[in-house]
DNA sequence: TTCAATCTTTGAGTCTCGAA
DNA sequence: TTCGAGACTCAAAGATTGAA
């Protein structure tokens, strides 16, 4: 902490609110902690400190700047440990820790987005309901954690349900046989683990809805041409063009029948856009 | 930097159910 | 019947994001 202190505190301008020495150090004790993988309630420290939650957001923001190792830190690796440490808590066996572990690993890019805690409370409660329903509580596992069920559920709804489009979630628990199903279907528990799914939407998939989307060019007569800008991997931009070729959209085919090519109803193309200055970051 | 819109999380109150 | 733990609901607060 001294040694981060003294590294980042010259680098703030003078006179800036950031050069507060009491609040600098708490602030660099929650980043030195967190990156240590030791757990720290926001919280706490705040209520043991002179912060708002306002000014402690503030500083989180500036003080991340000299600290890149932070910003880039392993959070699966941090949040396996939290999953380790309610294993060991609880005296569960190892496959509960494997299968939350597995749990986070392959929805991690639709889980990541909200706290270490919450997302290792997501993990937990999931693989608690679907291994040890009868050993641990989920209720328990989030007062060790120290956020709320309730949290947890609405993570599980939107992240679960609401994603992979499964009707149909009444509550965390009530929903438990679902939740069972889904993981199994998604070959994370179950009879099907390990195998890969079909029919089941992957990870990162997006759905583009054409009928929301604006027609911006089309020089030909019967050729629906759709083009769209989107954010890729570190907000790079793409641009993704679909041209529905003279085929007939006909849901009603059927798809069983080996002489139809879906690849000639379809042409689907994306393209990195580069900025005019500057190399470009990878190959199209 | 500010502000508004949207999303996420929390906390309090209530319900349910099993054990004593 | 009572009590307590676990589960559920929903309004409010907090956090995030994008536009100006």
């Amino acid at each position: 902490v001294l040694s981060k202190f003294t590294e980042i505190r010259p680098k703030l301008r003078s006179g800036t609110k950031h050069r507060n020495v009491k609040k600098l150090i708490a602030i660099i004790t929650y980043f030195c902690l967190k990156f240590r993988n030791v757990p720290v309630n926001q919280h706490d420290l705040i209520g043991a400190s002179d912060f708002t939650r306002k000014e402690f957001n503030d500083f989180m923001l500036r003080i991340q700047q000299y600290l890149p190792e932070y910003v880039d830190r392993n959070r699966q690796y941090y949040i396996a440990q939290r999953i380790f440490e309610i294993t060991e808590h609880f005296n569960l066996e190892m496959p509960y820790y494997f299968l939350a572990k597995k749990v986070m690993n392959e929805l991690w890019d639709g889980i990541k987005n909200t706290t270490d805690n919450v997302v290792t409370g997501l993990v937990c409660s999931i693989s608690a309901l679907c291994s040890c329903r009868d050993k641990v509580s989920v209720n328990s596992i989030c007062k060790r954690l120290g956020i709320r069920m309730s949290t947890v559920q609405v993570q599980v709804r939107k992240k679960i349900f609401d994603r992979f489009r499964v009707k149909g979630f009444v509550s965390l628990i009530k929903s438990s046989d679902l939740l069972i199903k889904i993981m199994e279907k998604l070959g994370l528990s179950g009879e099907h683990e390990g195998e890969p799914q079909e029919g089941v939407a992957t990870i990162g998939r997006v759905e583009i809805i054409l009928g929301s989307a604006s027609e911006v060019f089309n020089s030909h007569d019967n050729v629906d041409y759709y083009y769209f800008v989107v954010k890729g991997e570190g907000k790079a931009p793409l641009v993704m063009t679909l041209k529905i070729n003279n085929l007939p959209l006909n849901f009603e085919i059927d798809w069983r029948q080996e002489d139809i090519q879906v690849g000639k109803l379809l042409n689907f193309e994306v393209y990195r856009n580069f900025a005019l200055k500057d190399p470009p970051l990878v190959d199209a």
